[in-house]
RNA sequence: GUGGUUGUAGCUCAGUUGGUUAGAGCACCGGUUUGUGGUACCGGGGGUCGCGGGUUCGAGUCCCGUCAGCCACCCCA
């Protein structure tokens, strides 16, 4: 025999779990549509020089290289920006700019797994290329909003922050060219403790005075009003100012588009480890679980394509790390639920009356009703524990003395009370009665979005 | 990749200073006169103690390796 067993870092995902899972892909595709974002797909295995060097040296290390059938050298794609800058570049002709895309799809990384972290996980990215209107940049915030609001999440913070205000006040301190070092150090503030990250600067090199001003821009916070005006301060005049008007800008954008103040957080504290953001950088968190990480993260960049094309493509972007989020809601409990995504399960009595099952059955379909008809005629008691076990929210019992009085017993799954419904060999008409007695009266509601 | 930690039935765990056929709860299957579920009672299936070596008369219990989970570093979704 054969040990059924899974890679590490790779995992099964049960029905439970996978329809969690396939809902919040629902609400994503649903919110990012509702932008006007267009899917696209591309392949996971790449050419490995498209994939080599894009990132950075870590993500070279953690590629999943090998030589295929053809003696070709491939990879399987890291994330979702490298093969959309190849897309970009090979498409742009055909697509037109402004252009803006959502892409959700599984990606690989051999990096070490930890609660969260695995090293097969969905993304689900959304950007929008050949603009460098500040409206995208504040769509970006708004998109990641609606998006967790809509998968049913209310304590959450997006934090923003504009890489030319790091610039601005790294310029001023005269750090300019240690930037990438400096911004990772200031990173770890959320975990490590502001010694150990001064102790962390102070060996690179930089300045006590520069360390203690740092320190004092990232421990920033309150009101954004109060939070943009220290920043002004800091960052001095250039790029620096045209950094915080631009966050001041998001902060009143978001607000006109109705978000709760004090969701949208400017932190200058958020720098993100990517050296190729430019612009706005912002990283979403559970309130619940701040050592969850970011779960929603991205910003602007200067040129997405610059690898693979002369043609400049500036454009800001974010994603969604569903896995991550996913064993979020799982920790908070919420990753239960039914196991079938069925509305009825409809018991059966044997053969004599097939033929009527499969009228039912068919009915309740066309009525926008998912249902699971069992298969074999077991005890009933056994088919009602089944459904009960499996979650169904109801059971439509129709046997020898149903079919006699022409009725049919509904039963609620959760509150145990039946209904009677008298159909009278009509199965449309009792297909319209079961969707009133789910509360789902009305015409089936149309699949859109 | 580095360091630490854990690994006994589907799940949560017990298993005494290494010693006869490895246990419990829950779950699962069946039954309590054959059309009604989450409660009760009865019965049943299921574990080469992650895997592979070693020490020993004898190892779930000690040692090494390996695989996997978790935590930290790193990086990030």
């Amino acid at each position: 025999m054969i040990q059924p067993r899974t890679l590490k870092g790779f995992r099964d995902h049960l029905p439970a779990q996978a329809l969690v899972r396939e809902r919040v892909l629902d609400v994503a595709r649903r919110v990012y549509r509702s932008y006007g974002f267009a899917p696209i797909d591309t392949p996971a295995l790449e050419y490995l020089e498209i994939l080599t060097g894009k990132g950075s040296e870590e993500t070279d290390k953690q590629l999943y290289r090998f030589t295929d059938h053809g003696g070709r050298e491939v990879g399987m794609r890291f994330d979702l920006t490298v093969p959309f800058a190849r897309f970009a570049a090979q498409h742009v002709n055909e697509l037109g700019l402004p252009f803006k895309r959502y892409h959700m799809a599984t990606v690989w990384r051999g990096e070490n797994t930890q609660r969260g972290r695995y090293r097969e996980f969905m993304q689900c990215d959304f950007d929008a290329i050949g603009t460098t209107s500040p409206v995208a940049d504040l769509e970006m915030v708004l998109v990641v909003h609606d998006l967790l609001v809509a998968i049913g999440i209310e304590r959450f913070k997006v934090r923003v922050n504009d890489r030319r205000v790091l610039a601005g006040v790294l310029g001023r301190l005269g750090l300019a060219e240690r930037a990438t070092g400096v911004l990772r150090s200031l990173d770890k503030l959320g975990k490590a403790t502001a010694e150990a990250v001064a102790a962390e600067l102070e060996g690179q090199g930089v300045a006590g005075p520069a360390v203690a001003t740092l320190l004092e821009m990232v421990a920033l916070a309150g009101p954004a009003d109060e939070v943009l005006g220290r920043l002004h301060d800091m960052a001095g005049d250039g790029p620096g100012t045209a950094g915080v008007e631009s966050l001041r800008g998001i902060v009143a954008g978001a607000a006109a588009a109705g978000v709760p103040v004090g969701r949208v957080v400017v932190d200058p504290g958020i720098a993100r480890g990517l050296d190729y953001y430019t612009g706005i950088v912002l990283e979403s968190f559970l309130d619940d679980l701040p050592g969850l990480g970011s779960i929603c993260s991205g910003g602007r960049y200067d040129d997405l394509a610059g690898l693979y094309t002369k043609q400049p493509l500036p454009g800001v972007g974010a994603s969604l790390g569903i896995d991550r989020l996913l064993a979020g809601l799982e920790e908070l409990g919420r990753g239960g639920g039914p196991e079938t995504p069925a509305d009825v399960f409809l018991a059966y009595f044997g053969p004599a009356h097939l033929a009527d099952y499969l009228k039912i059955a068919a009915a309740l379909r066309r009525a926008g009703l998912a249902v699971e008809f069992f298969p074999e005629a077991r005890k009933l008691g056994q088919q009602l524990k089944l459904a009960s076990k499996r979650g169904f929210p109801a059971a439509l019992v129709i046997g020898g003395d149903e079919f006699q009085a022409g009725t049919a017993q509904l039963k609620n799954m959760a509150s145990q009370d039946s209904t009677i419904i008298a159909w009278h060999g009509d199965a449309d008409a009792l297909a319209a009665a079961v969707r009133v007695a789910l509360g789902r009266p009305g015409s089936p509601a149309r699949t859109s979005g």
